[in-house]
DNA sequence: ATTGCGCTTTGACCCAGATCAAAATGTATG
DNA sequence: CATACATTTTGATCTGGGTCAAAGCGCAAT
């Protein structure tokens, strides 16, 4: 099935993303105040502090959200995926900055009207909480990880989170271990996990060494074995996370 | 005025809670299935993982949510002061370790009902989402804590956020400065900041030396000038947190 | 093929904060 | 008011990860 943006029948998030709830009336509504726009691999989305005019759920590609402190360290605050959602109901200005880490589609909605058919549109209210609730989860597990785990449980826990996020959006695990293309450079990944980029890619050459991941080229990764994986996390043996 | 728990109108946390935007018959409904529970400072409410069957408002004292790994390492991923939501509608168990820091009084609402309700009654789905969105932020904001600054910057951080919200919820900021109760321990603030309590121990010594934080026994904390301690938190002069 | 450039790896050294240990403050209890 | 226990402070030492520096890739453009 090939994606139509005049069809939200056909659009690939539809049933994970903010609109997952609404019906065709509902639907209809949403699509006379929504675009679509595009950015490469790199671009900037938005600065912290811009007016900030509408609000998005990502279709595809990955964003990143980071809060900068003057003398330039950085700290990425959130990692958007296809489904997720970009921008706060009326919030006027940005509060982080917004970069696309991969090729990145997102379905804009022009934030004024859309406040006005969030009021009339309980559906959209209730998964919009819903999700934002399943990403305060998110954002205190990833508490966890930058207070108090070691560099080596740092990156252990994030391959653990891409791995699952790629099982979950995708296809199936093949027997031979989960594979995917790793969405992040090495910067980013030191930003998401509050490291240095050389510590990052110590830690990633001991798993290779160690063959608890195997790099093909620099950007995808096999994971041969999860378990193994899991138990450099720190975490739970149980995959219990957030019980 | 004193808080009679019969009447509603006399709730300290009565416009910024959960209920904020609710009419006299919501807040009939929520009075059919509402309880308070009191606890001392210390004392623990809930365990990660056990059955969690209300979802609460703090009306007052403070609570603080955390995850601990196996080994013992803790980290404190929320906390919780008078008018904050605890629990999380359609979940069944404790995702956190909740501990009363100070004294703590909760009205508590049935699970099952207070969800029923919240589809009935908009304004509650409403204000906890703006409410869950504000967490976000300071989420977020915590994470950059967490991941790049130094032991001095979180500090000051911590200091910075509870003297703003003493200031928010309190009474006036007096002209010599302003003071207020510390409500952690060394250990809590070091379980809050990623720290060791030897390190805070150390860091709040030296902003004593220095004269930015003035100590009257152990709890007591005067900031004579808030803008020298702002200086040492790292972000931007114009106190533009979230812009 | 060669140059240039962005990204990654690796090495050598250093330091902020952790760890280990002890003493100093409270502050409840009988 | 002495004892016991929790909390905090301070000191001495160690170390994981940061910093600085220099090679190694790929890959695109010429």
């Amino acid at each position: 099935m090939t994606f139509d943006p005049k069809d939200c029948g056909t659009c690939p998030i539809r049933h994970r993303a903010v609109c997952a709830r609404c019906e065709a009336d509902e639907l209809d509504a949403l699509d006379g105040i929504k675009f679509y726009r595009s950015f490469e691999a790199g671009q900037s989305v938005i600065w912290s502090g811009d007016n900030m005019d509408f609000v998005a759920s990502v279709v595809t590609g990955v964003a990143s959200l980071s809060q900068a402190m003057e003398d330039g360290r950085t700290q990425m605050v959130g990692l958007l995926l296809p489904s997720d959602f970009l921008g706060r109901p009326g919030r006027e200005f940005a509060a982080y900055d917004v970069v696309a880490v991969s090729n990145l589609t997102l379905c804009c909605f022009r934030r004024k009207p859309f406040e006005q058919i969030m009021l009339q549109t309980p559906h959209i209210g209730q998964r919009l909480l819903e999700m934002t609730l399943d990403e305060l989860d998110a954002a205190r597990e990833w508490m966890l990880i930058l207070g108090r785990k070691t560099a080596r449980e740092k990156i252990a826990s994030l391959l653990t989170i891409l791995a699952r996020r790629e099982a979950s959006l995708a296809l199936q695990t093949a027997e031979n271990g989960t594979s995917f293309e790793l969405p992040l450079t090495r910067e980013s990944m030191a930003d998401y996990l509050g490291l240095t980029l050389e510590t990052v890619s110590r830690q990633m050459s001991a798993f290779k060494r160690e063959g608890i991941v195997l790099l093909e080229g620099k950007r995808k990764v096999t994971i041969p074995d999860f378990d193994a994986l899991m138990a450099e996390t720190g975490d739970d043996a149980d995959g219990g996370m957030v019980a």
